[in-house]
DNA sequence: TTCCAAAGTGAATAGTTTTCTCATTTTCAA
DNA sequence: TTGAAAATGAGAAAACTATTCACTTTGGAA
């Protein structure tokens, strides 16, 4: 679904942009936290995000992380996801399928992206059904990936067998 | 999407039953918090809760109603979501339409159910696609509801201007 | 280039939600 | 009734994120 190593340096100045049209100061922790979000394929958690920049040399303060993080997502050039684990996940949104969706394996954490017309169809279906005016949607199918299942993992039910009460 | 109050007994029975199947003990706590969840038809929070258990007289530890929440999930007579707010919330599913979406305005939290059997075709068809098994999928749609809009609210987009750099 | 007001940074602190610990209490089968 | 196994709850801890504030940087203006 993401399309290898790019030359990032445009998108960096894209981020610049947007920096500069909300009259915020473009500073270097801000540039290395974009280089290191767009420069990875990944769905990266802050703490990937800080050990990325480590290697590079760089130490930022978490604080100035999390708040540079928040400006991208602003911005419309990052995403920001939710899986569940108890923490955010960021993805750049400069590959060629801006829109997509994701399946969460529950055993290896794998994650898979997918595309779909369908769904965005019915989301503005519904919504306009309810008279609610969607900005935007997400859809995360949990389950096994094929490689889960291929190492034995099995999904464990262990919810009630019969919801009729029988005593 | 939800159907007023109804008798909740026997469905704090079927809990009672599916504890016994798993040979824990059915304690006062863990009935009074099957209760509580079972007599709303809103998506709680831990403190909804919590309030609702200190009305009726009971005070108890977050740690068991954290646990007993956990057991009522893996029952499969509750669901757990989260919708983006930083913490989770807990609906049952004893109504008529056990598996339904949710659109949630992002002014006023309001929280709109519906139904799809297209999501759930294309769940399957898009899991298929890619050798995955899956077990469950969450869609949520983010915007305004009709009432935040009439009242109005607007969406503020404070994202890029244009993609394409021209500096 | 220099100046400087506005804004950013980062270390520490605080806040929130959720989980863990462990001494005491309860459950339930025999 | 008895007792082993498990649950409870108060508090501590953990995990993630946001805030505070003294100091530094940025970037437009002179």
């Amino acid at each position: 679904m993401k399309y290898g190593p790019r030359n990032i340096a445009p998108y960096v100045g894209i981020f610049a942009r947007y920096l500069r049209e909300q009259s915020l100061p473009v500073t270097h922790q801000r540039t290395a936290v974009a280089e290191a979000v767009f420069a990875s394929a990944q769905h990266q958690s802050v703490e990937d995000i800080d050990a990325v920049l480590r290697d590079k040399g760089l130490r930022l303060g978490k604080a100035t992380i999390y708040r540079t993080l928040d400006l991208l997502v602003r911005s419309g050039l990052v995403e920001e996801h939710d899986f569940g684990e108890g923490f955010k996940r960021f993805e750049h949104r400069l590959s060629r399928d801006p829109v997509h969706h994701h399946m969460v394996c529950t055993k290896s954490s794998e994650v898979i992206e997918f595309r779909s017309e369908e769904i965005a169809r019915i989301v503005e279906e519904e919504a306009a059904r309810h008279g609610f005016r969607p900005t935007h949607h997400k859809l995360v199918i949990f389950g096994l990936s094929r490689e889960s299942q291929e190492s034995g993992a099995d999904v464990e039910y262990r919810g009630i067998t019969c919801p009729i009460e029988t005593t």
